[in-house]
DNA sequence: ATTCCGTCGGACATAGTGTCCGACAACATG
DNA sequence: CATGTTGTCGGACACTATGTCCGACGGAAT
């Protein structure tokens, strides 16, 4: 009883280098090549240099491992394009550009991008998870679409909802094989033909 | 030892429907909202009405029942989209209407396209075998945007190999989407989308 | 020295995979 | 009818992985 007051509660910062280990092990793990569902508890926990009872203090399961691991995967590259606006003059080559900075932040993240599109193939709550970032993009490329509908300068006729999805689920799909399976030197090319393709195919698609 | 004469080996036909039947009854599990990875040996041997022993003289693994489920996915939508050509003056509404019926042609497979995309994150084989499939389609398009700039058509400056990996991986993405979680009346608007992307976005992207 | 905490290490129940084998019924042959 | 062959059945087995549980132990505060 009187151990609550004389206690004052275990190092917190002790309990987050745990964490922060086998977040790291996991991510050095699959970087090593390995995919995210053939790595065992097991195997987790002994490259972070804990039991595997422990793993279970600290997660619940893999999926909760996971969404840990993929927490920021989204939230950023949203900032990246949330500046970007198909008014300027110079709208094309900005694309281009920001589409470049996505890719590379992807890149530098592969290996946790690769699994959470892996995982989110046959687990529903990864599935929710990454289905709910991709929605943010979706909504946004929507919103700007319409608003560029509003102006004239993109097509009427154009299905503002229909076309975001091809944007968002296509281009994702095409960065994440970038990244996985193509050369960092190809990247600018490969962001340079999704600026076109997005640009000319949706932004600014001609009237026919 | 008399026996290999005296016996024609067994009636090929009813080894032919027992395997169908496995077939069958995998495609009504799917149908029923299972996903593949969930889905044991056991369930599928219980529908098909077999012992789960007998399931395994007749497919190696679950990864040899997928792919015979899967083997005419690729095929018979690469006949489709084999008859346009970007060359006709009403290309754009071939297009739209060709891409209509791969996604209808999907839609009817869109249990088996779910799961060969489902386990294609984690097992190799299926992997190599999805891309293979897509790889037809890729280099398809290549071919055709590599003729639309020799005949001055498509701009010098596009892509061919970039534009088609974003067409075809970011177009298939698309299709897998709208099958599995959009209503069928919105297929058409789809394929309008999606044809009018590729055509602004690639085939006829305006010189920039 | 005592008390408490977190970690360890391993046992446990559960479930799935792929292999193996003896039993058995169906059926064509002699 | 008796026999041998075939294909299927049903279940045991070894293996692997998951997530839970618990007693043991060592370090740190009191």
């Amino acid at each position: 009883m009187a151990s609550i007051t004389r206690r004052p509660a275990a190092d917190p910062s002790r309990r987050a280098a745990v964490e922060a280990d086998v977040l790291a092990a996991t991510e050095r793990l699959l970087a090593g090549g390995a995919r995210f569902t053939e790595l065992g508890v097991q195997r987790i926990a002994a490259e972070a240099g804990v039991a595997r009872s422990t793993f279970y203090l600290y997660f619940r399961d893999k999926t909760e491992l996971l969404l840990r691991l993929a927490a920021t995967l989204g939230d950023l590259a949203y900032g990246m394009v949330g500046t970007w606006s198909p008014a300027a003059p110079d709208a094309l080559d900005r694309l281009a550009a920001t589409l470049l900075e996505v890719v590379r932040f992807y890149r530098d993240r592969r290996h946790v991008l690769a699994a959470v599109l892996e995982v989110a193939g046959y687990d529903r709550v990864i599935n929710e998870f990454w289905e709910a970032q991709l929605g943010l993009f979706v909504a946004r490329a929507e919103e700007l679409l319409l608003a560029e509908q509003q102006a004239g300068r993109a097509p009427a006729d154009l299905h503002a909802a229909t076309a975001s999805r091809v944007m968002i689920w296509g281009g994702m799909r095409v960065i994440a094989d970038q990244v996985a399976n193509r050369p960092a030197e190809e990247d600018a090319a490969a962001a340079r033909e999704l600026a076109a393709n997005e640009w000319w195919g949706a932004f600014r698609r001609p009237e026919s």
